[in-house]
RNA sequence: GGUGAUGUAGCUCAGCUGGUUAGAGCACCGGAUUCAUAAUCCGGGGGUCGGCGGUUCAAGUCCGCCCAUCACUACCA
């Protein structure tokens, strides 16, 4: 087989929040199948970059009070730390903000324009007159239009989920400054997608055989129209000064919008690494190159990686990607990560909990099939299987082998070839290995797992079905055990060769223990030669203990000290990005949502669980003072049908005399409680600020018209 | 609202182009074993295959509707 040269990208981390276990779903599936890769004797590279421009990183480093640049070198060496505790082995990590991608942008652009597919032309924005920038819809916050709900971003309403221009809010304001912003209109640059040209090579190119997979293919499609259907828009790729990115060539206080040069951050940091390693740059990304070419990303950005660049690539001179391998997201337990939760779990807070990385990918690694489903990590699930896969059934064959080989051979195999022995005895093991690899290529990591452990599974019978306890017992049976443990040294190398790309700390610390050099694919063609000396078994990994999830989990947890709610009603300026640029970084809805709210209002009820309230309007019958009780009045609360006895606590802001005849809402329903004065048989409901800065308790009253009886709800 | 995907034992998942009594791992119960960090082996219980209807000699597997979850997208069908 001749050697492939393939290059893989992971997408791009925005700089600017911490890498979570969200990301490492896709750092961890592109790492195994790229040390695949290696290990099968291939030509390939690794490359990533932060992505490092745009509006929030701008305003989060004046929020800071430091540069965008001293920003994103902090969070660029954050990130990489957190990828080399995962074992993410990039060849290049590098950054957008470089000379490199600065060229290529520039480059890119310069031929679009060329070839006629750049336009420009007014757009109209809301712009914050005090901070003298234009606004994204995400810094632009206001009553919803629909329901009213005050405080929403400019683009949908979490309220009523309504969705809309940010120019239809009422009583807009800037999230960044808190002014009414204004709308004026700028010169935009645009990269005419829906050019003819565009149209119909994207039309042909994502229809192209295994350049998507299928469920992105019909997205595709569906995106693109039928034939002559004009569906693709252009697409807006410039953002006016104050920006932090790449002015446009030609275009002064134009800069290129974040999402144009974060792809061209692949070739900024490849470009990076050719000049580390001698490589030439053009054998990977001229149009005739042969090479392969793989971006791995989330499901949520597939519009950018399928439509917007290969359109780029393709009419800039490049060549573009040989397939683009989507992945879906990671939810924890079952529903999308929460902070109030606790299942927000950031890789350095893992880390920092001591939990093995190892753990982790093999988990994911069982859990990906190649799809956009998204994956869930059931922090259970996760123990039990990670002990049960790893430690009970791979690691235990080394274990339950070693100690016989060392006390009884001196660490010494057998002195005989054992080939015929080892697929006689074990038979399927060696075969696997093509089967195993076909899983690895097609990203199908589950069933490549489970098949390994169906093997594991077949080994511990062979050791239960051969006894060596028993042969130890009987020194006529020496040979026999010798043989039966140098057999289970080479079934257990087989499996590390297999599990190498997803535990690649424990491989390697297992050929340490086998003596033998790194192992690569071919390596399973073969067994330990005879005579083998090994080294002294040490046990080669932990088991999770559940108390060390729970400890993850509660360190993830904010903490339980209540969130000054935001009375100015100006938001501090945001510390996370919305939706408006995505990026790389999955599930950024999910995690600004619960950033902006959790901790005021989460966890939210149901309907259901509101109209187990049973309020109701209730007229005052009679109130009256209690003898001996220093808050309560007594009051007689006529439901109309009926009458109830209820201590209200708002002596201290009420004189019974003045409450007589008036309507309020009473909680029917509350159990009845006995009282020092009697028995409560419900509760009336009245308004107070809890910190006291306003004194004063305030009860409700219906509009008029209420009848006592009625349901409030 | 539209489009797509998913919904199979307590948990995590396999089930190809429809075909004998629906599978695996983990968990659980019973037994065996003690080499191995209570790991391993054998056996067992457990599922109206989201719901309803349809096509068929036969459906988890095809079709329609509904429900739930997720994603994309939107007032335009």
């Amino acid at each position: 087989m001749s050697t492939r040269k393939i290059l893989v990208t992971s997408a791009l981390p925005y700089a600017n929040g911490a890498i979570h276990l969200g990301h490492l779903v896709e750092y961890i599936q592109t790492d195994i199948w790229v040390r695949f890769q290696k290990m099968r004797d291939n030509e390939c590279w690794y490359v990533c970059a932060d992505d490092t421009h745009g509006t929030p990183i701008m305003l989060r480093a004046q929020n800071e009070g430091i540069s965008p640049e001293a920003l994103i070198r902090r969070v660029h060496a954050e990130h990489a730390r957190d990828f080399a505790g995962f074992h993410i082995a990039f060849d290049n990590y590098y950054t957008t903000h470089s000379d490199e991608t600065r060229a290529f942008s520039e480059t890119i652009y310069g031929r679009l324009k060329e070839a006629g597919l750049i336009d420009v032309r007014p757009v109209e924005q809301y712009y914050d007159p005090q901070k003298e920038m234009f606004l994204p819809d995400r810094f632009i916050k206001g009553e919803c239009p629909k329901c009213a709900a005050k405080d929403q971003y400019g683009d949908s309403c979490e309220v009523c989920g309504a969705a809309y221009a940010p120019t239809e809010l009422k009583n807009p304001y800037s999230a960044v400054s808190g002014a009414t912003p204004v709308l004026k209109a700028s010169e935009h640059y645009f990269f005419r997608l829906s050019d003819p040209r565009c149209q119909s090579f994207l039309r042909q190119w994502t229809k192209e055989d295994g350049r998507l997979q299928t469920e992105a293919a019909n997205k595709m499609q569906e995106w693109l129209g039928h034939e002559g259907e004009n569906k693709l828009s252009d697409w807006d790729i410039s953002r006016d000064a104050p920006y932090f990115g790449f002015e446009i060539p030609g275009a002064p206080g134009k800069f290129f919008y974040v999402w144009l040069d974060a792809p061209i951050g692949y070739m900024g940091s490849f470009k990076n690494l050719c000049a580390k390693k001698g490589l030439d740059f053009n054998e990977f990304w001229a149009p005739e190159s042969t090479t392969e070419l793989y971006h791995f990303i989330g499901k949520d950005i597939l519009y950018f990686h399928a439509l917007f660049w290969p359109a780029e690539l393709q009419h800039a001179g490049f060549r573009t990607p040989t397939k683009i391998f989507a992945h879906g997201f990671l939810t924890v337990d079952g529903a999308k990560m929460s902070k109030s939760r606790g299942t927000f779990i950031t890789a350095e807070s893992y880390l920092e909990q001591g939990l093995n990385p190892e753990w982790l990918r093999y988990y994911f690694a069982a859990k990906l099939n190649g799809t956009l489903e998204d994956i869930d990590l059931n922090l259970d699930d996760f123990a039990q299987r990670v002990n049960s896969d790893l430690v009970g059934k791979y690691i235990n064959i080394a274990s339950r082998a070693a100690g016989f080989i060392a006390k009884r051979f001196d660490g010494k195999l057998l002195a005989g070839h054992c080939e015929e022995r080892f697929h006689a005895e074990l038979p399927g093991i060696a075969a696997a290995a093509d089967e195993i690899a076909g899983h690895y290529e097609a990203r199908d990591y589950g069933r490549g797992l489970r098949r390994v452990m169906a093997l594991a599974d077949q080994i511990n019978q062979y050791v239960d079905k051969n006894q060596p306890w028993v042969l130890a017992k009987d020194p006529a049976q020496g040979a026999k055990l010798q043989e039966v443990c140098t057999l289970l040294i080479n079934a257990f190398r087989l499996l590390t060769i297999y599990l190498k790309p997803v535990l690649p700390k424990l491989a390697h610390r297992a050929e340490e223990f086998l003596n033998v050099a790194p192992l690569h694919w071919g390596d399973a063609g073969h067994l330990l030669p005879p005579s083998h000396l090994i080294n002294g078994y040490e046990h080669l990994m932990q088991r999770v203990d559940p108390k060390q999830i729970a400890a993850l989990v509660e360190a993830n947890k904010p903490s339980l000290e209540p969130q000054t709610p935001n009375p100015s009603a100006v938001s501090p300026a945001p510390t996370s990005q919305h939706s408006e640029q995505r990026h790389a970084q999955h599930q950024q809805n999910t995690e600004n949502k619960e950033q902006a709210q959790v901790s005021e209002w989460e966890p939210f009820i149901s309907i259901d669980d509101f109209s187990k309230v049973d309020l109701r309007i209730a007229r005052i019958a009679d109130a009256r003072h209690v003898e001996g009780a220093a808050k309560l009045i007594q009051l007689t609360l006529d439901l109309g049908t009926e009458q109830r006895n209820v201590f209200a606590g708002i002596k201290s802001a009420y004189d019974p005399a003045t409450l007589i005849g008036r309507l309020t809402v009473m909680v029917a329903n509350l159990a009845p409680r006995k009282m020092k004065f009697g028995v409560s048989e419900g509760m009336v409901l009245a308004a107070s600020d809890e910190s006291g800065e306003f004194p004063g308790l305030f009860i409700l009253s219906p509009d008029s018209g209420a009848q006592p009886g009625m349901r409030v709800k």
